[in-house]
Parts: C-alpha cells; sequence; structure tokens
RNA sequence: AGCGAGGUGGAGCAGUUUGGAGUGCUCGUCGGGCUCAUAACCCGAAGGUCGUAAGUUCGAGUCUUACCCUCGCUACCA
C-alpha cells in the first residue's frame, strides 16, 4: 500500500479567534500539504476546533447562550476565516462532536485497564457564588511574597514567584469577586511516570525529532514525569465514564488531541473510508504542527495516550514554531494589541497578500515580528517586483506579439538548458526545505526560479524582438520560454499563494496540472499554444499612506 | 529559580549535526545599465572582531565552561 499522510495542525482554542501569530500553525501546515500534494503524495489533513474547558461554560454564560450553542457559532466563525485565508482543510472538526467522545472515552478505559490511570485527592479552591470550582488563573489575591496586589493564582506578575492560590491573600474570585473556598475532592491521573522508559526509547529513536521537539521532552522524562490530572469538574466536555466521577469531565488537554482522530473518523465516514487506514495503518505517518507551547503536550501526554493500546500509530514528526509578536510584544485581545485573523478579512489585502508576508517572516528558527513596515516592504519588494512584475511583464509583451507556438526540449540553447538546472536545483532544494520544516527557505527557493526568469527576460529582450518582423521567430521562443519559467516559479509558489498562482497557471497553460507537477522533481515546460487577450498587475502595491493609516488603527 | 530554545554586516535569515580563511541568501544603501514592466528589472560595490569572557585545538560561528540578554515551559490557562 502506497505511503500515506496525515497532516494535522495544533486544534485553536474556541474562545480565542486567533491572531496571526496563532495562524502560523495553520498556515505552515497549510503550505505542508500543499507542497506534498504538488509531490502527488496522498494527504490527509485535518483540523477541529477545541471546544472543552471551564473558559467555554464561562463564556456561554456570559452570551445567556447553551454551550453547544456558542461552539456553534464561534465554530462557524473560525471555518470563514481559515476558508477566506484558503486553508485547505480536508475536515475542520469539533471535540464535542459524538465521535470524539465515543473515542476519547474508548482511550481512557483502555489506559484504565492497563492500570495507566490513579486517583488522588486534590485541594481546589470553589466559589459558592457562581457555584463552580475555580482554576488558578480564576484567583485573583495579594502576592503572599511581594505583597502586591492583584496576583493571579497561579503566578505574581510583579515578583514572577509561583503562588500556591491557598496561600494567596485575600484570595477573589475574578468572576464575582467573592471569596472562594477551600476544597478536596477526588480526581483522576494519568500516571506519566510509567510510560517514561517507553516515551525515551520513542523519541530517541526516532530520528524526525530534532531541537525543541526532542530536547524537551527528554529533559522532562530525565527530570521525572509527574501524574498529569485528567479530570475537571465541569459538566461541558466528555464524560468519564466511570463510578463515583459522573459530575466530572476529562480534562481539555486529554480529550483534545483525540480530537484528531475522532476528526479523521468523521471525515472517513462521509468519504466511504476507514479512518484505521490512517491512525493504525503503520504505512501512515501522522505530522503534527503547533506553537512551542504546544510540544510538551505533543511529545508526552498525547503519545502516552496513545500508547494505551499498541494498535495507534505515533507522531512520526512534529514541526513546532517558535512566535510571531506583534511589534516586539506580545499579541493581547485583551489590551487590543496586534492583527487578529477577523481583522484582516475586513482590511483591502486579499488572503494571497497575507500569507505571503506571514511566509516570509516565519517564526521556524526563533521568535520574529510582526511590523507594518516590513508588511509593505516585503509585498512590493519581493511578491510584486520579483514575482508579479514578472508575469506582467511576460503577459504584457505577448499581449502585443499575439499567439505564442510551444517548442521542445531539443529547441533549448546552452543559458537555457542550465536555467533548467537551476530550476531543478532549486526544486530539489525546495521539497528538501520542505521536509526539514523551513519554509520560509523553500519560499526563497521559489522566489530564485523568478529571478532567473528576470535575468533570462532581461538578457534576452523581447521588448526589441517582437519590433522586427524578421526575428518573429526568435520573440516566440524567448516568450515561450519566459512563460515555461513562470508556470515553474507559478507551481513553487503555489503552496504559499495559491489564488493568485492558480489564476496564472490556468491563463498560460490551461488544463495543466497542479497536483503530481512536482512528482518527478523537474522542471515543467509549456506544451500548448498561448493566447494572451489581456493584460493586468497581479497585485496593488502598497503605499506609505495606507501603511501610516494601519499603524494608527492596530 | 530550574529546564528548553535563540543571540551572525543597517534589517531579516541560513550556516553549528561531522571544527578547516566570515561562507551564503533576501531586503535596504551606494554606483552603473535597461526602458517590456507597478520608481519595477539586470550588473557591480561597500558593509560583520558571529552576545560577552575564558578554555580545548595547528585551526572555533561551529566543541567545553561561566556570565549577560530575549522567548517558551515549569504539570488546574489551553
Amino acid at each position: 500500500m502506497a505511503k500515506k499522510y496525515l497532516i494535522t495542525s495544533a486544534l485553536p482554542y474556541i474562545n480565542n479567534i486567533p491572531h496571526l501569530g496563532n495562524f502560523i500553525p495553520l498556515l505552515r501546515s497549510d503550505i505542508h500539504v500543499r507542497i506534498k500534494k504538488l509531490q502527488g503524495k496522498d494527504v490527509l489533513y485535518i483540523c477541529a476546533t477545541d471546544e472543552s474547558g471551564t473558559r467555554t461554560e464561562i463564556e456561554a454564560e456570559k452570551k445567556h447562550m447553551t454551550e453547544e450553542q456558542y461552539c456553534k457559532i464561534m465554530h462557524k466563525k473560525f471555518k470563514e476565516i481559515l476558508d477566506w485565508f484558503s486553508i485547505d482543510l480536508d475536515y475542520f472538526g469539533r471535540t464535542s462532536s459524538k465521535s470524539n467522545h465515543e473515542l476519547t472515552k474508548e482511550i481512557f478505559m483502555d489506559l484504565n485497564k492497563q492500570g495507566y490511570i490513579c486517583e488522588k485527592e486534590v485541594t481546589l479552591l470553589y466559589c459558592p457564588d457562581c457555584k463552580r470550582y475555580l482554576p488558578d488563573s480564576y484567583v485573583e489575591g495579594t502576592c503572599p511574597h511581594c505583597k502586591t496586589p492583584g496576583a493571579k493564582g497561579d503566578q505574581c506578575d510583579a515578583c514572577s514567584k509561583f503562588i500556591n492560590p491557598e496561600e494567596l491573600i485575600e484570595p477573589k474570585c475574578k468572576l464575582c469577586g467573592q471569596k472562594p473556598t477551600v476544597k478536596k475532592d477526588k480526581h483522576l491521573f494519568l500516571d506519566l511516570p510509567k510510560f517514561s522508559n517507553k516515551l525515551k526509547k520513542y523519541i530517541e529513536e526516532n530520528k524526525n525529532f530534532h531541537g525543541i521537539e526532542r530536547n524537551l521532552p527528554l529533559a522532562w522524562i530525565k527530570e521525572g514525569l509527574e501524574p498529569r490530572c485528567i479530570s475537571r469538574n465541569l459538566k461541558w466536555g466528555v464524560k468519564i465514564p466511570i463510578k463515583g466521577y459522573e459530575d466530572k469531565v476529562f480534562y481539555v488537554w486529554f480529550d483534545a488531541p483525540i480530537g484528531y482522530i475522532a476528526a479523521t473518523k468523521d471525515y472517513c465516514d462521509k468519504n466511504n473510508l476507514n479512518y484505521k487506514d490512517y491512525w493504525q495503518n503503520k504505512d501512515t505517518q501522522i505530522i503534527h504542527f503547533m506553537g512551542k507551547d504546544n510540544v510538551p503536550f505533543h511529545t508526552i501526554i498525547w503519545p502516552s495516550e496513545l500508547m494505551s493500546n499498541k494498535k495507534w500509530n505515533l507522531p512520526s514528526r512534529i514541526y513546532s514554531n517558535e512566535f510571531l509578536n506583534y511589534l516586539s510584544g506580545k499579541f493581547s485581545k485583551s489590551n487590543n494589541r496586534g492583527v487578529f485573523c477577523d481583522d484582516v478579512l475586513k482590511l483591502k489585502y486579499n488572503s494571497d497578500t497575507w500569507r505571503f508576508y506571514l511566509s516570509s517572516v516565519l517564526p521556524e528558527g526563533k521568535d520574529s515580528d510582526f511590523e507594518w513596515q516590513e508588511f509593505m516592504d516585503k509585498i512590493n519588494n519581493e511578491l510584486i517586483a520579483n514575482y508579479a512584475n514578472f508575469a506582467y511583464r511576460i503577459i504584457s509583451i505577448a499581449k502585443r506579439f499575439g499567439e505564442i507556438t510551444p517548442l521542445t526540449e531539443e529547441k533549448l540553447n546552452k543559458s537555457e538548458k542550465d536555467i533548467l538546472k537551476k530550476i531543478k536545483e532549486n526544486i530539489a532544494n525546495y521539497l528538501n526545505e520542505n521536509t526539514r520544516g523551513n519554509l520560509k527557505e523553500a519560499l526563497r527557493n521559489a522566489l530564485n526560479v523568478s529571478s532567473l526568469g528576470n535575468q533570462y527576460f532581461q538578457e534576452n529582450k523581447p521588448w526589441e524582438l517582437i519590433k522586427d518582423d524578421n526575428k518573429k521567430e526568435e520573440a516566440n521562443h524567448v516568450l515561450w520560454f519566459s512563460f515555461s519559467i513562470l508556470l515553474n516559479v507559478s507551481l513553487l509558489l503555489h503552496p504559499f499563494i495559491p489564488t493568485k498562482t492558480k489564476e496564472i497557471i490556468n491563463l498560460i497553460a490551461p488544463g495543466f496540472s497542479i497536483n503530481n507537477a512536482l512528482k518527478d522533481k523537474k522542471p515543467s515546460i509549456i506544451n500548448k499554444n498561448i493566447t494572451i487577450t489581456e493584460a493586468k498587475p497581479l497585485f496593488a502595491k502598497i503605499e506609505e499612506e495606507e501603511i501610516k493609516e494601519l499603524k494608527k488603527k492596530f
């Protein structure tokens, strides 16, 4: 059976409209999937909204809705955003789905049967007024160390010391301001120490785990894992299917990654496929994209859950990204700081523009910053000047020239053969960088090809050739080869800016199949007549004035 | 505080796995060319004691140690 790939992007939390930083794993995974499709690989691309948790109950209550109603509305908003950005998911599921509830219970029961679940008594804060158990971050009070008021239940912002919420002076419920009481309750724990050896072996033996994805879990294991609490005193979520836990649900992070399997199952059920071909067939590779904050969950807790039963495939590769910050600080909805995905939909720039800019500043090796000036520079000086201008100058001349007839590879002269050779090298590097998770470099390789195109165009001066009736044939040759270069750049850029490149490919090579185009890792040449009747710029340049406005607005 | 990641011309990044002359890329700057194209394109040049200090080595951006700075995690935010 041919190798399959199941690719996921970290499940966005239903309560937070993603900002551009949260959007990075979605963009990277989408590009990665599209590049794999160019290679003709069998890929399934899955994501879902993560809908459990205390915040969902609180947000729904604030809006006077049931959790179900609230999540449905929010899920639709997320879907609109993903569609707008051309995030080409095969399926966008929900962790509140029936399939996720069933699979979560199934995996839990397997873990429990094998003795991987233990029970412990824990001390919790309870707000009698809200009738709700309070997570640490929902409790506020005076820091016992530095006496600063307004310290949260987990850490004091002023002295940055950790706080045991019971030690807070004058603790208050963040929701109603009343004083919470201390309660003891029994909870379930995933007995992580029992997985230490298996996890260590799994990570050490998997050569695809690099950097943080390897060192962080190995460091945690070396220090000694602790059991992780997986139950919560909430109503909304996956019910715990054992006696004595009827009033509790699973911790979001227990059922969230199972959402990857559930979404796969929902997709497969609708398309006459079997989800086990993805999750239990050893020929399938599971690949997860996420932000760096998510790495402990995906390298320790999630594989442990899957080790409940030998049948599940473990993640074979993890691509984590650093953070994209806003003007050297954090994005923050509550402080109204930064650009959020729903803002982007209201601005005048199309999704390709945003995708290109974000692709060119992907935080792959270290944190990077969103900067408006840089947004303008990258779009004007790289996307437009390099690629869009190349396309526009050929199209403009071709329109004046008339019908272009294709030639065959034997007609190529030495410099043209050299260009094809260089394109081939760029394709090889592009694919290699994609596999290594360096999409910013892959983009660079794509743009190298349009630089080759601009050079070729400059040297061969088709604008002179078309004026000379004796040089019609030569003009045809140069234009045809220029278009062939343009086809190759457009293919390589397609995963990054899918909309505009598709238009160009349809214009210059109608019927050309984008999927599989790089299967042989070879450049493509155009083999049909090309007639251009209209020429217009691909993107509008961004003006200084616009940037000034945006800087004021955000 | 502990653990993890990062610090490389004016800006942004590769390069560190396996040590071999500061090597490379994009943007910006400066000089020249071109006039098909959205002041776009092409050619050339300048610009760096690789966070700091010490060490190993014939040789360190790369290995070791200490320190400084940025970010993440530290187990009930998700």
